[in-house]
Parts: C-alpha cells; structure tokens; sequence
DNA sequence: CTTGACATTCCAGTAACTGGAAGGTGTATA
DNA sequence: TATACACCTTCCAGTTACTGGAATGTCAAG
C-alpha cells in the first residue's frame, strides 16, 4: 500500500510517517519503480506499535529502546511494563498539578469578574493578580 | 540588582531571562559600566507578571499581547479575563484525556502482569496489546 | 597572583513534529 | 492531446520555550 493509505491503517499522518523513517523509527520500505513507498503488512505492525505507544505516551526515544529489543529478539515485554507503570505514575503527577492550575484559573477568575476591566495600571485588577502570584 | 537577584526575586533562571530579553518579552534593562545587566523594581514588576502568567501556561504569545496593551496604556483585564477562562477549559479538557490515559495504562498494566514475559515474538505478552490498540 | 563566583555573547541542541516549495507521476476527462 | 487533479517525492525551515556549553571578561578575597 501507498502512504496515504498506511497513514489511515495506522493512524499517523504521511509527514509523521517520512519523520519516523528518516529518524530510523520505521524502516525504509520498499520502493514501488516510481519511487513511491510500498509498505506490507510488517511495516503495518511496527507502525501500529509505534502509533499505540506513542497513544500511551512513551517518547520516541523510549520506543526506539523497546524496537531496537524487539529487533534483537529480547522480549521486551518486561521493560514495557516498567514503563508503563512509569508512565502512569508520572501521568498522574501531571494531572495533579494541572488541577491544582484549573482551580487556581478559576478562582483568579471569579476574583477577576468582581474588579474593574479598564485600570490601566492594574494596580486593581486581574493583571495585579498575576503579578502577585508565586504559585498559589 | 543584578541577573541572580533577579532571578531570585522572579522564579526566573538567568537563562531564561536573557532569553526573553531577546525575544522581547522583557525590556533591555539599564547596564553598569562593566556591561552587566541592572535590574529596577521596574524591572521586576514585569517579570513577575510573564513569570506568573507563565505559571498559568499562558503561551509566551499570549503573554506578549497582554503585555503590549499594557504597553499602549490600554487595559488588559478583560483580554486578560476571557484567556484565563479559556485556559482553565483547556486544561481541564486536558485533565479528562489524561485522567483516561492513565485508566489505560494501569489495566494494561494489570493486563500486562498476567502475561508471559520472554515472548519474543510478542503474540501473547503486553507489546502484541500495545500494537492492537486503537486509542482505547 | 591566583582562585572562585559571577557576568557576558553566541552557537547549537532539544522533542516531535508541521509547513511549504519545487518538482515528478498517474489517471480521468474535455 | 491537453490539462486538471490528486498523489507522490525531497529538502529546508520553522515551531515552543527553553537549556547547555564554549570562550571570555570582571571583581573581591586570601
């Protein structure tokens, strides 16, 4: 199949998909006399490989690790489930500060509709606010 | 004061401070003699307002427009306003994607767990669940 | 006089792409 | 046959918000 279509079978978009071959994520396909990549379905599981960790997160470099594992015929299973637990533990701090910051926004909000919208110097307002704050 | 006060009184790293001196986020500040940067009180009001804006992941764009108005005497409150309500959506859209994310990751986990891990080929172990999956 | 902590500039790199130009290919239609 | 159109190619540059590091200058203390 062409790009376009593997773009749609996978997910990724066709410059994603040129970007992971030219950094080695994906292999070179074959070429089609024209030129045009011709990727199989062996090209089709690795990309989808790539397009479910990347789904979970993991970074480029991370998938490249468990690739280069599967290349040499390690399992790579036991470093996948590492990561994924690091994963979800690192997710979950990210989610607790974000909904630290939701709170905050919405309370500078609240704050901010009860003051004037037109002090120039902000001495009275939202944009005081901001300058005020040092994380809290 | 010089750029470690500085950096000091705004959360700021030296780095970053120059940084946006050079993209024009802060102004130019007055220099000794000797070239270094001294900081006013000025100075730092500013910083403060990017540095907590920042922390509200306000983008550096969003932050200089903010800062323009402030420049031409024109209130930013209300701009100011309507971007905090819209960041305050983002991030909890954000919230709920990772808050899923993370479901994911800790039943693959789990799923992962009762798996063999030396499957090389990846038939039956947690890296055959990562390539069927299709965001879910 | 040297050591150490600061300061300066400038260039390059990071992550993971995306945009766009310039040009080749393949097929359907007027 | 011309041409319109979608699709493919490569390559270079830009994005975001910094960070690292080299080479060099300044200043105070011991």
């Amino acid at each position: 199949m062409k790009i376009q279509e593997f773009s749609q079978q996978t997910g990724l978009s066709a410059k994603t998909i040129r970007y992971y071959e030219s950094i080695g994520i994906l292999r070179s396909p074959q070429r089609a006399p024209n030129g045009y990549r011709e990727y199989s379905e062996q090209d089709l599981e690795r990309a989808r490989f790539v397009a479910g960790a990347r789904s979970l997160e993991l970074s480029l470099d991370e998938i490249s690790e468990l690739l280069a594992m599967q290349d040499q015929r390690e399992a790579p299973c036991r470093t996948m489930l590492n990561q994924i637990k690091h994963k979800a533990e690192q997710i979950n701090e990210r989610i607790v500060l974000l909904q630290q910051m939701e709170k905050d926004l919405r309370k500078l909000y609240k704050l901010g509709l009860t003051f004037p919208t037109d002090d120039v110097d902000g001495k009275n307002c939202i944009c005081h606010l901001v300058k005020e704050r040092k994380n809290n």
